[in-house]
DNA sequence: TTGTAGGCGTTATCAG
DNA sequence: CTGATAACGCCTACAA
């Protein structure tokens, strides 16, 4: 079927419906030029999306009072906004943010990189949650092996985000590497002492702090530690949180090994601790997860009571350690808070790339379960 | 401090480095021009980003050179290839996506939606990995209020992805946008009956199948079953396989309460069935947390002995369920086979779009845990 | 195999 | 406030 006419009958809403197929145009040598005419049955004339110049012609005005339409701030009369809005909910026009990039140098792109280790679940979904409301979409990376991060690397900067969240540890020249590109940065628990490197984390030496005197006041002595891997920062400062306060206690030096934050591990370190002859009365770990193995442990192998035959505290506060069975003695992460600043200290970075090298640590919050002793014994 | 002279100067890598500022490139006017003298101090001059054209100059060949040489499957003679790779890398070149997608129209970028609720936390990240495989990226997008799935829709519109894969529910309107605008779509675990809507999902009433003959060969004749939401899909799918398994093996019909998916519902559902003068002797939940939940409202608040009173099963396979305190019985989903198949899927039809609406269905993996009774009672 | 020229769809700049 | 014109950085014929 074919329908012949000259441009302006384009204007009429029932033929424009059969002009578009979908929300896609077309060609501008066939349909847009007012002088030609218009033949649907020509296959190769239909595939074109709509753009600006679409919405402009079928609108009456010019591409660039389109493009205005569509950018905040811009000044446009009332008369021809709403002319041309109409056009462009009728023809189904958004901008393309592809060419729009390329031209502002601004992608509204923020790379996130985790590590399959040592990530809460659901930081991501907040995160996202804050840059929807800043307008920001999310580029994902997932470092699952070590050559992961190198390429997570070149793609973020060949898609020119406008900047990177990392909950995952970087190496020194990858940090140069963004810097020397200027791409803003903030790790997430990481608190690197590199230049340019901004972070946002948790004080985890603190909240070991709290746990310690808590378990200490309850009159326990001899203490196991389960650290995370030796590699691990977050581990590192937790452990160190924990054996410092426990010195300044004049406690005597604590058993430490070392897991590698999982439930399994959790279970064998817990193993590994009470094997000898003295086994300890309460243990630290350096996660929930590796918390919960330990309870687990206890309870279902070694037949021990928790709390009562030993105390058990994590650090996280995720939730299955938040379930009856478990009830975990232990510091919760404000991870709302720590994702909400993350973004906030990365668009003010973004926005003022010479802004000082910042790190905000955060307080955790004392979870008092019923994994660890309160009373004395 | 300045520095003058010719272009060819500027082949010395030690001048390089002195004209480039970290990885960004002087302007062309200014650097690339051979006839023209350098100026560092020039601060407007500093700034710029290094183009193909910048590695063209620096190599001394032309800007479409180098831009075959980063196209993989296009002819460039090694030698070429060489000089040009070495140019870009001392110059620390990367081809700039943006631009890339502008003109071939494929961004490589792959939209992924998940819903807060009912997300197998690691599937992100085996996605990605797969995806990693195929030199996709991802762009994520969480639904937490309603109005973000539409907000998404229009978001990965403008990024222009090559396609989308959902782990979250979409409205009848928003699939028939994605359709009509070309979009390829692979639902995981929605099966929907809408035309376009390919979909990749777990053979939900299958597994519940296979957890009803268990329990019912293991004795069980009063059932509850703890449901999702009513809106879910794949509550619903599940549910219907439990019903109906029990009716075609002659059962009498179970009590049936709704939940959301969650820890705490899972309690108060189990609270709930308990409630009546004939407790159930078979819980069967929608999903592992609820079972988990079901378990724990048992032992610790019901005093019932799980399994010994009442068995309790499951369906997911997540991997609190099987700890030790738990060891679920359920039906774990292949969502390694799953994610692999999702991106399969969505690859071919990017590649030819007018391929058929499929399903792909994968069947379950019975775990047979110790929440259930196994023995006649 | 290599180089030249045109265009992808937008925003920015500057006249009117 | 509105419209013409030039970038943005790359890919892709097409010609050499």
């Amino acid at each position: 079927m074919q329908s012949r006419g000259a441009f302006q009958v384009i204007f009429d809403a029932g033929i424009v419906h059969r002009l578009c197929y979908g929300l896609v145009m077309i060609k501008p040598d066939t349909a847009v030029r007012a002088d030609l005419p218009v033949t649907l049955t020509d296959a190769q004339a239909i595939g074109r999306i709509v753009t600006s110049y679409d919405v402009a012609k079928f609108a009456g005005v010019s591409q660039s009072a389109v493009s205005r339409c569509f950018t905040p701030g811009k000044s446009v009369s009332e008369r021809m906004r709403t002319k041309i809005l109409r056009a462009a909910n009728e023809l189904g026009y958004q901008p393309n943010a592809i060419a729009r990039m390329l031209i502002t140098k601004r992608s509204n792109l923020i790379a996130v990189i985790v590590s399959n280790l040592s990530v809460n679940p659901d930081f991501t979904s907040i995160l996202s949650q804050h840059m929807i409301e800043r307008g920001l979409n999310l580029l994902f990376f997932t470092l699952d092996q070590d050559a992961d991060a190198d390429r997570a690397i070149e793609q973020l900067w060949q898609y020119r985000v406008d900047g990177v969240i990392s909950a995952a540890e970087l190496s020194i020249d990858q940090i140069r590497v963004l810097r020397e590109r200027g791409i803003p940065l903030v790790f997430i628990n990481r608190l690197y002492d590199v230049m340019g490197a901004n972070s946002v984390g948790c004080d985890h030496a603190e909240g070991e702090g709290w746990l310690i005197e808590k378990l200490v006041a309850a009159g326990h002595s001899r203490f196991g530690i389960v650290a995370g891997p030796e590699a691990s920062v977050v581990s590192r400062m937790r452990l160190r949180g924990a054996v410092d306060r426990l010195e300044a206690l004049g406690c005597a030096a604590p058993q430490v090994v070392h897991s590698d934050f999982t439930y399994a591990g959790g279970r064998g370190a817990m193993r590994a601790l009470c094997g000898g002859k003295k086994r300890p009365d309460a243990i630290v770990c350096a996660n929930d997860l590796m918390a919960v193995g330990c309870i687990d442990e206890a309870r279902l192998a070694l037949s021990l009571k928790v709390p009562e035959d030993v105390s058990v505290v994590g650090f996280d506060g995720f939730a299955p350690g938040q379930w009856g069975g478990y009830r975990l003695t232990t510091v919760r992460q404000p991870v709302a808070a720590m994702a909400r600043a993350a973004v906030d200290m990365l668009v003010a970075r973004i926005e003022d790339p010479s802004m000082a090298t910042e790190k905000r640590v955060f307080s955790g919050e004392l979870i008092e379960g019923g994994s660890a002793r309160s009373e004395l014994a």
